[in-house]
Parts: C-alpha cells; sequence; structure tokens
DNA sequence: CAACTTGCGACATTGTTGTGACATGGCTGT
DNA sequence: ACAGCCATGTCACAACAATGTCGCAAGTTG
C-alpha cells in the first residue's frame, strides 16, 4: 500500500514538481496550502508523512511543526519541513520545533526522495502509537487497553478495541469491510457475513454518543470522522 | 558542568567519531570496549547517560540493558541503544529491555546529539520510582521485599513477589500473558500453559481484599490498577 | 527428610464472537 | 414517483475460546 505523504506548500510551481516526483516514486499525494489547512488535514487524516514548508501565507511551518508536536494524536508524524535557509535548521530540527528532518530550498528532488525514504523508514521501527489519543469527547488508552467517552469509562472486548483503533489510525480515510476483515480480524477478504456490521453495531452501542464518529459510506465501508459537525467543535487544538 | 556519556563500542572508528562529536558538544566521554566492562563501569561509576551498542564481542548490549534496568542503582540510567538493524527496536524500547531511546547505524551523528539531549532532558525532570510503593490498601517494600495489605503483612515467595511488581511498575499497562512469562519467568513466549493465569490467581489469593487491584483484560492480559474505587464494584455504565 | 515452591494438566465456568434470519432504508432505472 | 433491489442495521443464540480453579508431582532448599 502506498505511502501518503501530505504537501503543505503554497507555492504553485513547487506544488507541482512535488506531485509529479513523489508521485513517480510510488508515493501517494495530499496537498495543503496554507499552515491552517495542513494543520486540519494532518488531524483528521493522518499521513504517514509530512513535507512542511516554513514559509506559508498564514501561519509558519514552524508553528505547524510545534502544534502538531503537541497533540497526542500527532506527536508520532514524521515531519520533514522545507527551508529556504540553512540558518533556522537547528531549531526546525531540535527539539524546540521538532521535525525528524529538514532540506533546503532550492531543493534537489533526489535528496529530497532519499530523505523521504529514510525518514519513513526510521519511523516504521518505532512505536509510533501514542499512548493516548483524545478526540472530542473519546479518549483512548492504547497501552491501557481503556476507552472513556465523555470521562465515563466504557469497557470495550479485546476485538472492539482493536477495531475501534483500527478506525481511529486510519481516521478520515474509508475502511472496506475487506480492509477490517484482514486487519482487524485478519482473514482473507472476500466473506460475505455479516460480522463486521454487527461488530460496528457494538462498537456504536458502547459508544454512546460519540458513535457518531464512526461513519457508513454506502457501499464502500465505514470511515472514522474526527470532524463531526455536531455543535461542539474539536478539544485538540486551541 | 558538563553531562557525562559512557560510551560502549568495540568498533575503534566509530568510537573516535562519537569521541570528537560528543567532546565537540561539550559532553564529557568515557569508553568501555565490551559489555562487562560497561557493566562495571556504569555500576561504579554512573554516567548520566549510556550509549551502548547492541553487538558487542562478549554479552550483547540488550544484555547488559537490563541488568542495569534490574538493579536498583542503575534502574533509573538513561540509556541509548545503537542497534545495526531496525528490526530490534520493539524489543530494545520496549518493557522487555527499556532503554529509553535508540539509534540506527549508520548513525547520523546530527540524530544522535538530539537524541542524547532530548533523553537527558525528559530524564531530568522525572524522578526514579521509590523503593516504597503505595496503593491504597497496598504497601510494598521493593527494597525489603515485602508487602502489607491493611498493615497486614503478607509473604510472598520470590516469583510471586516478582509478578507482583512487574505488574505495579507496569501499572495501568496491559500486560500480556507473553509479555509476563517473558519477564518474570524468563522464557520464549508462545506457550500455551496455565502457568500464568495460576500465579495470578496466587497472587489474588494472597492479596485478599487488594486483589481487585489486579484486573483480567479477557483476549489481552492483566493489568494493575490503581484507580480501582474502594466500595463500589467496576460500575461500567451508569 | 520435611516443608515449601512451582509448573502443568484436567475440568469448570464465563464472556466473546460469528452467523443466519429478518427488518429497514437508500438508490436506481423506468 | 414508484417499485424493487441491494446494502446495511438489528437481534438472539449456539459454539467456541479464554480464564478460573484445583490438585498433584517434580524440583528446591536447608
Amino acid at each position: 500500500m502506498a505511502e501518503r505523504i501530505l504537501i503543505v506548500e503554497d507555492e504553485p510551481d513547487l506544488v507541482s514538481i512535488l506531485e509529479y516526483s513523489l508521485t513517480k516514486e510510488g508515493f501517494e499525494v495530499a496537498f495543503a496550502h496554507t499552515g491552517t489547512e495542513g494543520l486540519r488535514m494532518a488531524q483528521t487524516s493522518p499521513p504517514d508523512l509530512l513535507l512542511l514548508d516554513v514559509m506559508l501565507p498564514d501561519i509558519s511551518g514552524i508553528e505547524v511543526c510545534k502544534q502538531l508536536r503537541a497533540a497526542d494524536s500527532s506527536k508520532g508524524l514524521p515531519i520533514i519541513m522545507m527551508t529556504a535557509r540553512g540558518e533556522e535548521v537547528d531549531r526546525v530540527v531540535g527539539f524546540e520545533v521538532g521535525a525528524d528532518d529538514y532540506v533546503v530550498k532550492p531543493l534537489s528532488v533526489r535528496e529530497l526522495i532519499l530523505r523521504v525514504r529514510a525518514v519513513l523508514r526510521r519511523r516504521s521501527a518505532k512505536p509510533v502509537e501514542p499512548e493516548l489519543v483524545k478526540f472530542g469527547r473519546l479518549r483512548i488508552d492504547q497501552a491501557g487497553h481503556r476507552v472513556w467517552v465523555d470521562d465515563n469509562e466504557v469497557v470495550f472486548t479485546a476485538l472492539e478495541f482493536r477495531l475501534l483503533t483500527t478506525l481511529v489510525e486510519r481516521r478520515g480515510r474509508v475502511q472496506t469491510r475487506d480492509t477490517l476483515l484482514h486487519d482487524v480480524w485478519g482473514v482473507a477478504p472476500g466473506l460475505t457475513t455479516r460480522t463486521v456490521d454487527t461488530h460496528v453495531r457494538r462498537l456504536r452501542k458502547k459508544l454512546g454518543q460519540a458513535a457518531t464518529y464512526v461513519q457508513t459510506l454506502r457501499g464502500v465501508g465505514y470511515r472514522f470522522n474526527s470532524e463531526v459537525p455536531e455543535g461542539s467543535v474539536e478539544g485538540e487544538l486551541a
């Protein structure tokens, strides 16, 4: 499965160069043209890697990076920053900002790709899973295997928990029944049972108020949607 | 005041690179070339941080790390492991081995320094596990190998005590049977015996009233939960 | 040798999970 | 607009798997 890269860059020329190069290398790319948009996309549909320009029309890439590092759910996201000058590099990759790597503009595509690969490789070996994930009224403790909805603990069975975390990890992306059957149940796809539906139902039932996060896409599959418009706003970012 | 780093590495080239780089960054460095030597030096003259190669001529870095973690005096020592492959990383930074971080060889000096700084910063803020732990009606004296429930001393066998402290140290986090088998019994996981269950049972029996702290998570493992509500039973949903 | 510890098999018990039957509701082509 | 179809929701239950429980025998210690 192709790795997903989110590019946050406002300069159209550079955007098309990046799109072309990275797509050619087999990556799947998405774009944001402002810092705010990038921030939102990175949270709601986390990519495998974020390519982030420092200079953006609204909030700076540095700020974007800091905010992502501050939130539990995006703490482990691999980030490569693009900067025009070599000066700020220390800050950027240092702990103040916390990018994984950087490239200097004007950039060499070949080098960029090498660095992308390197960062992905490094990260893939590392437990990326944050211990604690929060979404609005939902709170998940991976290590402790616990879930809260509006601060009330809800007990899930092992399977339910796996299904939930799988959906949450891939939030914003639709998961087909086959995908879920494979990744959660570990069985070959192609079955036509009510297994997935039944368990989604159990999830929803236990989730109570938070059930709206789990959406059905008729004819496609299920999706965990963290930007439910339900009046209340995301508690994540200030 | 310069922070002291002990480097355990047998490859001379790498040693000189590390010496050069870390010294330049203002650290004070010491070296050991074998696992045994490193172990001894770490115990007799504890550095602020240990940089430990996995592959060593005598005992493996993993073993060194485990032994340091097992001893009370070196339990809190910050350790960064250097490994040639990304594979073992999970074990290395996981509870089994317990390194604070790792770097993959061939290593980027820049990255290494960042990680060293990060680990040092993280550790400096963190107090070490106290010898005496108390939870509600439970009191454990690590050093004295004694346990009290409601002020009545309960005698545990060596194995039981080890199981209990392992669970307590990792309180709040689920421990799978395999994890426990490995960390408490030191055997390879994958067995299907009633060993763990039996001993959990013995624990619970001896714990009496405090048995509620040890929770079973069906399909996952066991968890020591320190936030059990006293009188009331686990009230799932109000 | 006696007391104790420990691992494991056998069986009991309990919670979890898959499944088929049926209900419901949205989509499509006419 | 309508009928029919197909995807999904819902439910109850039996099979199954995980865990609790117990006792015994082998190993250990002093």
